[in-house]
DNA sequence: TATTGTTATACTCTATAACTATA
DNA sequence: TATAGTTATAGAGTATAACAATA
C-alpha cells in the first residue's frame, strides 16, 4: 500500500473547508483543554466539572445551585449530585440562603480554597502548555479577545 | 428578597476566578457555536456532527470513516451509523478502497456537495453573528491564533 | 402560582466486546 | 498478528417527571 500519498487525517482535517471553521477550530480547542486538564486534575482528585465549581466560588461569593447550573449548563439535578459530592469531601458547604429559604447558598471551605489554589496551578500548567506559542500578553490578550466574542451567556 | 444585590449568574462567573481562564472561556464559547450551528441546520435536517463530516470530505477527499472517527474524536462504531445516515441520503458514497479493501473510502456526491453549501451559508452567518465584534480581518486572525495554539492533533 | 432543590427513572449517547474480512 | 469496519449490548451521562418546601 503506498503510504506516502496518504497524508494524516490531522492534517488532511485542516487542509479541509473544516479547518477553516471557527465552529471545528473552537470544539477542537477545547477538547485539548479538557481532557488534558481531566489529565492533570486525578493528581488532586477532581474532575473539570468539579474543578470548575470551585473555580467559581473560589473567591468568595456564594451563589445558589440554580446559578452554578446556568453556567455550567447543567441540569439542576446533576448539580444536586455535584455539590454534594464537593461537600461530603468538606470542600464547598451548602447552606439555607436567608434570603430565599428554598434555594442553596454554596460557599467554599478554607480546604476547598486550599485545594482550589493547587488544582489551578495544574490546570494553568496545562494552559501554558497548549498555548506554546503565545507569550502571556499574548494569552492574555486571546483571552480579552473570546470575551469580546460572546460576553458570557 | 433584595434582587438588586443579587449579579447575574453570567456576570458573577466572567468575574469569579473561573472567567479568568481559557478552559472555561473556551468551553462556553464553544457551547454558544454548538447550539447555535446546531438549531440553524434543522434548516437543512443535519446535525453538527454530519455537518462536520460533510465538511471534511467537501473538498473531494476520500478518507476513511478511520480518519473521520479520529478527527471527530468518534468511537468508530460510532462513525457507522452516521456515515450511513449520511449514505442513506445520498450526500456521500462508501466505497471499498481500492488501496485496503478492510476500508471504506467516503467520498462526497454532488446531491451532498450541493446540500454543504447551503449548510455552509448558514454556519458562516453563525460565525459572523457571534463574532460581531470582529472584523472580517479579525476573524481570520482569531483563526489563525487558535490554529497556531495546537496546530491540530 | 412559580421557583429551588431533590429523588427516581427514562432516555440518549458513548464505549466495549465479539466478530468478519482483509492486511 | 494487527487493523477497518460492523453489530449488539453494556455503561455512562443527561433529561424528565413528580414531589416538598418556600416564595
Amino acid at each position: 500500500m503506498d503510504l506516502s500519498s496518504r497524508i494524516s487525517p490531522a492534517k488532511a482535517a485542516q487542509e479541509s473547508p473544516l479547518g477553516g471553521q471557527l465552529l471545528f477550530v473552537l470544539s477542537q480547542l477545547q477538547h485539548q483543554f479538557h481532557i488534558r486538564t481531566q489529565a492533570v486534575l486525578t493528581e488532586v482528585d477532581l474532575d473539570v466539572r468539579q474543578y470548575c465549581a470551585l473555580a467559581f466560588i473560589a473567591d468568595g461569593h456564594t451563589p445558589t445551585q440554580h446559578d452554578l447550573a446556568h453556567i455550567l449548563h447543567l441540569d439542576p439535578s446533576q448539580v444536586v449530585t455535584l455539590t454534594k459530592g464537593l461537600e461530603a469531601r468538606q470542600l464547598l458547604k451548602r447552606k439555607t440562603a436567608e434570603q430565599d429559604r428554598r434555594a442553596k447558598a454554596l460557599a467554599i471551605t478554607a480546604e476547598g480554597r486550599t485545594l482550589y489554589e493547587e488544582a489551578e496551578g495544574l490546570v494553568s500548567e496545562v494552559e501554558a502548555s497548549l498555548t506554546p506559542a503565545l507569550s502571556r500578553r499574548d494569552r492574555n490578550a486571546l483571552r480579552a479577545i473570546l470575551h469580546r466574542i460572546v460576553p458570557f451567556s
